[in-house]
RNA sequence: UGCCUUGUGGUGUAAUUGGCAACACGUCUGACUCUGGAUCAGAAGAGUCCAGGUUCGAGCCCUGGCAAGGCAGCCA
């Protein structure tokens, strides 16, 4: 641990694991786990808890176990383990080899059922899903007990193997726990351990037709695995008593029961302008509001992957939102400061006009290219230098020319000298407009002098435009993405309306754009149209079609300025 | 309604045995600049949910309120 690193506040997740280092509770050892359920793909908040369970094992020279939680049979799939897989791969982590399914502790999960019921902890109860829910009274009503609560253990044993035999139907019979029916937490109500489902599971197959609930899988796979440390969300804090109780009466040694895993709930992510529950995610690719779990907009990891973030701004996002246990609201601005910084670094510079205005320079000769030289990172020399190609007709930005600029504009206007990057200073001398008043072309001359960028008396100019070849350039399609819901809380709708009514008509736009050539040569990705905004290379891409999607724009205080002044 | 958890600048996160509330993002200045980017320098912005109390001194301790979230699936 660097002394940095050291001198970074901690918070309370690892003030206590180095509490329980101090006091040598595991006996040094440190093993966190990630148990997604393999339902859906994986979202930025996911990535906060990746990040949080493998840093701190790294941190602590620990490790962290792979778990899926795949105790429904009827939601998952194997689609979903390899996406989850790769997601985390591409985050930088690995569980070395460590990739376990609670499916695979339900023998023992059974055999531990068997000695609950043995010790008069469980019961096979007969009602049906609709009556235990009427039963279970509310929070300050008790609930009645079932009438199968007190079958004798004999009983019990046999009418449990038969479920597991398949000998009755799905749903006739569950197994509950016998635990405390005046309970002020609903969950120690005698909550069901196993439910009868005949569903093929993605990894046992047919071989099961009783399936262990979330609460009597979680701990004992925990506690199977040496986990340390068992993270999870804030809504799980009322389930920590019955994650207790279950070790407490299957594990006998009170050393054991002293120092086995314990459960700690930190507050999960929450971002601005996105929704993050997997059933509202699903439902806007279900309903085609997007296209797919890696579209771009989304902030699935896979859809953050295309949209061109980097696994290093991801981290370092999850690192600066911190861990606590009350309710956050992160800016997504945040999120897009991370991309910036770390493509900033690294992104290759390019030119590109999005919006094109036809710039011809009239002293410039007729058929002429030459190649200048441009930089292809100022912000890392080690990436060199590459050639632009220079001609008579020119691409600049629409709005980087006002015929009647207003104050603080400093780009292009008649009569206005500015630089054309790593090329020469240009004049405009003539607006030429088409029948309805639009500007289609500017007439411009060129100070030969200036070439490279630089005016030999010393002549400044106040801005510098990007531009490309009017006939020395590629085509490319654009997509500008642009966050997917317009307000800031997706889910505050007028009564009867849903989150899609909030949806960003403007989240994509696509568009047609000029590129200089060097980009079809190249094989980086990432790269920043200088003055735009960071943009990277689509899966749709190919080399006769290029596409690229805008991860984010670039920091604009011209617009700031200009939307200001209205 | 019962139980549990949480209340610190706009948003997050800190404040290690009580000692002038810190850092990041955002915002606003200014400098510099061949990206109105980056970088650099600086500023504004909270007196810690409220009310009492203990103390020389309270964000931290005590009492009482208030507010927000969670829990009543054979989901996780």
């Amino acid at each position: 641990m660097s002394q940095e690193e050291n001198a970074k506040p901690l918070n309370f997740i690892e003030a206590m694991i180095e509490e329980d280092i101090k006091l040598n509770k595991h006996g040094r050892r440190i093993n966190t786990r990630f148990p997604p359920e393999p339902n859906g793909y994986l979202h930025i908040g996911h990535a906060k808890s990746i990040c949080l369970n493998f840093g701190l094992a790294k941190k602590y020279n620990g490790i962290c176990n792979l778990r899926f939680d795949d105790t429904n049979p009827v939601k998952e799939d194997v689609e979903y383990v390899d996406s989850i897989k790769e997601d985390i791969h591409w985050l930088g982590f690995d569980w070395e080899g460590r990739e376990y399914y609670a499916s695979d502790y339900f023998l023992q999960l059974y055999e531990w059922a068997e000695l609950l019921i043995k010790k008069g902890k469980a019961y096979v109860c007969d009602l049906a899903a609709e009556q235990i829910s009427e039963m279970r009274g509310t929070p300050s009503v008790p609930a009645a007990p079932s009438p199968y609560r007190n079958r004798s253990v004999e009983e019990n044993i046999e009418l449990f193997r038969k479920m597991r035999a398949g000998e009755f139907p799905e749903g006739s019979k569950t197994l509950r726990a016998k635990i405390d029916l005046a309970s002020p937490n609903m969950h120690m109500r005698d909550p069901v351990m196993y439910r009868i489902i005949y569903a093929e599971h993605h990894r046992t197959g047919k071989q099961w037709c009783i399936y262990p609930m979330y609460d009597y899988a979680h701990g004992q796979s925990d506690f199977k695995e040496g986990i340390t440390h068992s993270l999870c969300t804030l809504e799980f804090e009322v389930h920590r008593p019955l994650y207790d109780w279950f070790l407490d009466n299957i594990i006998d040694d009170a050393e054991v029961n002293r120092t086995r895993t314990r459960q700690t709930e930190f507050a999960r992510l929450n971002l601005n302008y996105t929704v993050m529950s997997k059933r509202l995610l699903l439902q806007l690719v279900k309903e085609n509001h997007v296209h797919g779990w890696d579209d771009p907009r989304m902030p699935t990891i896979s859809g953050l992957r295309r949209r061109g973030f980097t696994p290093e701004s991801i981290r370092n996002f999850a690192e600066r939102v911190g861990v606590a246990k009350r309710e956050n609201t992160i800016d997504v601005g945040l999120l897009e400061h991370c991309v910036r910084e770390d493509l900033n670094q690294k992104a290759q510079r390019v030119m590109g006009v999005l919006n094109p205005l036809k710039v011809v320079i009239e002293n410039y000769p007729e058929n002429q290219v030459e190649q200048l030289d441009a930089i292809n990172n100022p912000e890392d020399e080690s990436m060199g230098t590459r050639k632009v190609p220079f001609t008579k007709t020119l691409y600049i930005e629409r709005d980087d020319f006002m015929e009647e600029p207003p104050k603080k504009f400093f780009r292009l206007a008649p009569g206005r000298e500015v630089r054309l990057r790593y090329a020469y200073f240009i004049t405009c001398k003539n607006v030429v407009k088409n029948d309805l008043g639009e500007i289609t072309e500017l007439i411009c001359t060129y100070d030969p002098a200036s070439k490279g960028g630089n005016s030999p008396d010393g002549r400044k100019v106040k801005a510098t435009l990007h531009w490309v070849s009017a006939t020395e350039n590629v085509k490319a399609e654009i997509r500008l993405y642009d966050r997917l819901f317009s307000k800031e809380n997706p889910y505050e709708v007028p009564e009867g309306r849903s989150f899609l009514d909030n949806i960003n008509p403007e989240s994509l736009k696509i568009t047609e754009g000029y590129i200089e050539p060097f980009v079809k040569t190249t094989s980086e990705k990432h790269f920043q149209f200088e003055r735009l905004g960071y943009f990277f290379t689509d899966y749709d891409s190919t080399p006769e079609k290029l596409v690229f999607n805008r991860t984010v724009g670039l920091k604009d205080s011209w617009s700031k300025i200009s939307s200001s002044q209205e």
